[in-house]
DNA sequence: AAAGTAATATACCGATCGGTATATTTGTGC
DNA sequence: GCACAAATATACCGATCGGTATATTACTTT
């Protein structure tokens, strides 16, 4: 096999990400990718069946991106309730310095997708079930290791949880400021104290 | 004047909104609001500069419908805590029998207009702050009349509030679901009964 | 009713869109 | 080093994009 399909394949998903994230779905178009990438269009198709499989891929690469790095400072924390702090401050950084520019491709698919692309909004259902998931687990787990008070409804807190700091990051992006998620921070966190034993 | 050029800016603004609305400002095209008009690309461009100002028009208009119809539920409240009740309950409602198509305009555009859109953008954030600040300002007078705890953040519980509304909606949309929001829903609740005296 | 004008319709523009057919290049196995 | 095939580049397609110049229509004024 000549030249290296799969590293193309890569180069296509790293640059497509930033490019789907900050301009979304419609306004990007296949030569932002040709420009950004320096391959042209015969490569991208030769890989990906159509826009949407880049687009699809792009997604679950930037979904995978966010999912590890949180992943990676949860674990670091012993309790459920440092776990859940944790959450907040890697939102807090993710505005300050973006991993994937253009905000959090959850959220941003997920305005995108809801009326239309059918194809992207199944992949954003699953990923915010996913999400909300972990979240309820941590806090069922913190209620069996007696960190977290046994009265409350794990779902219903990964439910503020998720809508509070998907809420909070698209505030702060449009505003260009970092002041409506610290009012945001404030408020979570002492919902965490409050939960917590 | 020959003919109604007043009307016919009214038409183009209420068909173009629900329009933007469901598929946002990049995907929806002139010749969609020509087909859902009926009137030609010759009559849009005779009452609107280009595409950037009847997507403005129609933003502002969507704004008005939600805080009007907002504005008009709060009064019918006596008290603070019943005033910030409303609002979720307004929410409910708006993602069971949406007045506009496609969701909440602030945040689709906030979303949309983060990133690009710079002539969107600075409306949008007019527009939630405006938001914020009637909460803020209901929550204060609540404290003033001694219907809300005097060491509650005002300004904090009107991020919180809008934030948490926005996400919810946004999930629930996505998820076609009105399960999350529920679950929001109670959290809220909860919230506005801690805060009351 | 004729003239004048504001409002809308029609026809067209270049640019760009997603996508494809084909030519060219690049690496592999013999 | 030569054939073969996979991967990429090039050139092109019809459709649609936002926008405009111009023709036509409908109303007002006299």
């Amino acid at each position: 096999m000549p030249r290296n399909s799969k590293f193309t394949k890569q180069l296509i998903i790293d640059k497509a990400l930033p490019i789907f994230n900050t301009k979304g779905y419609s306004a990007a178009s296949i030569s932002d990718i040709t420009n950004a990438t320096g391959i042209t269009k015969g490569a991208i198709y030769g890989n990906f069946k159509n826009k949407d499989e880049v687009a699809t891929a792009a997604f679950e690469k930037g979904v995978q991106i966010v999912t590890k790095q949180m992943a990676g400072r949860i674990k670091n924390e012993k309790t459920a309730p440092a776990k859940l702090m944790t959450m907040i401050t890697y939102y807090e950084d993710y505005i300050k310095k973006p991993p994937i520019p253009g905000g959090c491709p959850v959220l941003n698919s997920s305005i995108e997708a809801d009326d239309s692309l059918p194809f992207l909004r199944s992949r954003v259902i699953r990923s915010i079930a996913l999400m909300k998931d972990s979240i309820t687990k941590i806090v069922n787990r913190g209620i069996i290791e007696g960190q977290i008070k046994r009265n409350v409804d794990a779902e219903e807190f990964a439910n503020f949880l998720f809508a509070i700091l998907e809420g909070g990051i698209s505030l702060s992006r449009v505003e260009g400021d970092q002041r409506s998620f610290s009012f945001i921070k404030k408020f979570v966190e002492r919902q965490i104290k409050l939960i917590s034993i």
